[in-house]
DNA sequence: GTGATGACGTCTT
DNA sequence: CAAGACGCCATCA
């Protein structure tokens, strides 16, 4: 994976999901085509900086928690950007991976130029969420 | 080169 | 269900 490649994929990834929808940082790693950089995909969204509009807010753990430590935005912070969308977050920083989670489509996908082999076990993956 | 550090995920107690 | 252990891998010092 060259330098910077990397980051690149996760702007991209990110700026596709869609208004109102989340993923989780393993989905974004999937669709970058670095299904166990999960970590990954954190370290970028949080030393983004001023980069191109990136809806950084929409990413959350796999259980639908918000978890941002960054000291640029609060957790509180993501919480209201999220429900300016019209998604339901409890108290506890949480929400529905269920009902809200971004399943992307084939065309979606294509923009991300992802290896036809690997597009198999990315859409058994999705399945599964 | 080498070791440490995460806005994580998953399996095991 | 909750907490801990491990694995993971791009960057950084």
């Amino acid at each position: 994976m060259p330098e910077s490649l990397f980051k690149k994929r996760v702007i991209a990834v990110v700026r596709a999901i869609p208004y109102g929808r989340v993923a989780s940082y393993g989905q974004v790693a999937l669709l970058c085509g670095a299904p166990r950089a999960s970590r990954e995909v954190g370290w970028v969204l949080n030393r983004l900086e001023k980069e191109i509009e990136v809806p950084w807010w929409r990413v959350l753990n796999n259980k639908g928690e918000i978890t941002i430590k960054g000291s640029t935005f609060s957790a509180d912070f993501q919480r209201k950007l999220l429900q300016s969308e019209n998604i339901v977050v409890s108290d506890d920083f949480l929400l529905s991976m269920h009902d809200y989670r971004w399943i992307p489509t084939g065309d979606e996908m294509k923009q991300f130029e992802l290896p036809s082999d690997y597009l198999k076990t990315v859409n058994e993956k999705l399945r599964n969420y």
